[in-house]
DNA sequence: CACCTTCATTGATGTTCTTCGATGAATGTG
DNA sequence: CACATTCATCGAAGAACATCAATGAAGGTG
């Protein structure tokens, strides 16, 4: 590589050398799987509903307005709650979700550690 | 909550029926596609050097600053470009990127879409 | 205590994704 | 025009993922 200089000294390739990401490898895989809990079409309309009901929903009822099964919706709510998009507490045998308005918030802070300067 | 009637006719299971997702499944689609081009630590990474660098960067620039190859860092910043993340253009030889500081505003736009009332 | 309901977990299957090496296309250089 | 360089694309391999049917666990009901 090394596009010589015409004259002599710059090595430089192409351009000018970049700046390094500042985001750590670790933290770049944090916001890989934050990001990735959303990267399904079923979990963004999950979490979609949570929001437009405001009390906690159970997961029967939840399962009710997708075409998948149970336990694929109990998957993605796990991957949901993991990454504390929704909250959930238990009454008696029913488990109820709800979103987590909280994260609101956390998407500008977000997107301005990763895309600003 | 509907615990279900004790005497007689209700049929509800648990709860009483939640209020469906308000978002169609045409657009959840669209949502995940453009927050799976996130859900990558490389092109996390990617994004964040983009924005660290003022100019442009062209791709063996970006490739010295990863542990993958040349075709791997081609093949992420195609999927950055097609969700707009950043915008390209060629000078000779050269393909420089950089970051789309548009996107920046739709994050907080998303989030509100998907997760607010 | 036997039974039912709700939900989570397991194991399997097909699809999608990340990565690689090899190749191809476009452009510049002698 | 022959050759080198930059970058994109292709095909393959392995990992990760979404989904299902079956099963398990926890709690309520008679």
């Amino acid at each position: 590589m090394q596009r010589k200089g015409k004259s002599s000294e710059s090595n430089a390739v192409c351009c000018r050398t970049a700046t390094s990401p500042k985001l750590g490898r670790g933290r770049a895989r944090e916001y890989a799987r934050w990001f990735k809990a959303l990267a399904d079409p079923t979990r963004i309309r999950i979490l979609n509903l949570l929001a437009a009901n405001r009390d906690p929903v159970c997961v029967c009822d939840i399962v009710k307005h997708f075409p998948v099964g149970q336990p694929t919706i109990s998957h993605h709510l796990k991957i949901l709650r993991a990454t504390r998009f929704v909250l959930s507490e238990r009454h008696g045998t029913f488990m109820f979700y709800r979103v987590n308005r909280n994260c609101l918030g956390e998407f500008p802070h977000a997107a301005r550690l990763i895309m600003d300067v």
